[in-house]
DNA sequence: GTGAAAGCGCTAACAG
DNA sequence: CTGTTAGCGCTTTCAC
């Protein structure tokens, strides 16, 4: 079972190779007429022709495709989403997407990029497993690039990354507008950008409410299960307890479910939640369902896409980056504020 | 700034093209002098030239890539697993990976085949978002293929799963090793091959410990948090309560950390829990850290990617499977049973 | 030891 | 309207 290739569809339509080749190409200059074209056509389909990418891309000197290049994005859920948005952007444009990954290794990383390099590739999606800032890798010079939840401290090259601050302020929005005036955060007790950032927001949306902060209502904890119940059991056990919590990280208020459960208060009768990250499965499993704000990773993915082909068509240019708001994903876990119990 | 070509380098060193090729990749058969070898590689070096991987391929009559396409793989945290293990493996064969995405659209799917086609891969990874038995789609006829996590109706088609009989024997057998016998199983209420096989699984474990089935401890639920909250209530408010629980599910088994925080019962003291999925960020950020059975999509991608190449070197044959087992992973929430109190 | 030449399968000028 | 021709950049016989 030989390859077909457009030789054969010549002899058997009975023509030349270039009239194969403007005729499934749809070539507007060179006008085929009707009866050959759909003789070719018939004849492609009958032999099961598909055209050799390879022979073609040479030809065209563009491979067609984006590298995909992340540090341990494969150890986070969410990565899968921004590859996804990428893929599906690309997709559209006709890209494919080669998928590499460098486990934070920068010598494996190097060999990665060369790896793409030689293949052509039209661009390179950078990305992060978690949003920080970072220096491109300089054998990334000269290949039109993109990083994905990353700033750029290389101002030449474009970057995309979630709105922090507006994902934390629409989280307190929903809870103020809910009526809740003692809102408790738990934040990541790391310093990562995503950290100060939501505590911005959460500060700000306060201010815009008319809320003066109470310093005692925010905590910082490990960013897990554990760290978050600890957090709830201490704000929940307060006199003046908090009837709302907002949370870092969707896993962390796993942990506040679990402390309000054990301190027989309802959520969200008695306590509001509201999570970050809309984790799969877990905040829509969770009960009530966690009302979150869900990351724009499927958004970071398609921004960074389109911005590499913009580059890629039109000049070099300084590098263009955005900051992208997450949605709110409203579930079971809010409510109004319980009466105050007298006192 | 012009990609620099293996013309550039001949003129550079004063030699020809085939001399170039020769000395950059080491062919015995002809043999450079020593001195203009050295002379190649550093002119090379010095212009940055990269080999055109377009051409080269185009030569070479191989492409160098793989494609991996996934229903809705996305949406699940392990895929990023299974996706890993391919990568790693294809990188040490020197092979790229082009990743698809077809979101269950049969239409989609053929059109991302159509193109992996054209580009000539040297296979095809069809993964399936769980476990299930599947026919391989008509387009991938002809290109070399493995199915990951799901099992192929055409016997020529080669697959890999995961062992879940194995994968739940491991569970109870080491919930018996601490000592328990009233073990409670909750199971996926979804007529999917893991549910049937975990559940398999169980009843082989106990029988082989010579504990006598009983039906009242094994509970069909939805695969959320909820779910699982809702089977250990009740199994944890039976008088002869089980002294440890089995859930098909991680996600689940969140359900049973609430259900016996609220009924006062400690994990793992009052009763022990054991997972199934190692899901990321959960399954170790509980507390005490979830026992569970990992499932084996690194493996998955590694054992797809040297059967395509297997089949690749040798014959055809008639497509091989296999069924990988996944580790037991260990953390706080197994101990020994309380010890009855009276009765 | 090294070079000339052919050709992978395709596209795109240019002729006719 | 269709065919001829010239490469894209590389590898690989086969001469010398």
């Amino acid at each position: 079972m030989r390859r077909v290739s457009i030789a054969d569809v010549a002899t058997g339509a009975g023509v030349s190779i270039s009239t194969v080749s403007a005729a499934l190409n749809d070539v507007e200059s060179a006008r085929i007429s009707p009866r050959t074209r759909d003789r070719i056509r018939q004849v492609a389909g009958d032999l099961g022709y598909v055209p050799n990418g390879l022979a073609r891309n040479l030809r065209r000197q563009r491979s067609g495709i984006v590298g995909f290049i992340g540090d341990e994005v494969a150890t986070t859920p969410f990565a899968v989403r921004m590859i996804l948005g990428a893929q599906e952007a690309l997709r559209e444009a006709g890209l494919l997407m080669v998928l590499m990954n460098s486990q934070g290794d920068p010598a494996l990383e190097a060999r990665e990029i060369a790896a793409l390099r030689q293949q052509q590739v039209e661009g390179i999606l950078y990305a992060s497993m978690y949003h920080r800032r970072l220096d491109p890798p300089e054998s990334l010079r000269g290949v039109p690039t993109v990083l994905l939840d990353a700033e750029s401290r290389d101002p030449a090259v474009s970057w995309v990354v979630p709105d922090e601050v507006a994902g934390a302020r629409a989280a307190i929005d929903e809870l103020v507008t809910h009526g809740h005036r003692r809102i408790g955060f738990v934040n990541n007790e790391e310093d990562i950008p995503a950290a100060r950032l939501r505590l911005r927001g959460y500060r700000a949306a306060l201010k815009r409410a008319g809320i003066g902060a109470d310093p005692a209502l925010v905590r910082i904890a490990s960013p897990t299960v554990e760290g978050g119940y600890g957090a709830a059991r201490e704000l929940l056990a307060r006199r003046d307890r908090p009837t709302a919590l907002f949370y870092f990280r969707d896993v962390m208020a796993i942990g506040a479910y679990q402390a309000a459960r054990e301190a027989r208060l309802d959520v969200p009768a008695d306590v509001s939640i509201v999570g970050y990250d809309n984790m799969p499965h877990v905040a829509e499993g969770l009960f009530p369902g966690l009302t979150t704000v869900e990351l724009p990773h499927y958004e970071m993915g398609a921004w960074a896409v389109r911005q590499l082909l913009a580059s890629n068509s039109g000049g070099a240019g300084p590098g263009r980056h955005a900051r992208l708001r997450g949605k709110l994903i409203r579930r079971g876990s809010v409510s109004a504020p319980p009466r105050p119990s007298g006192g």
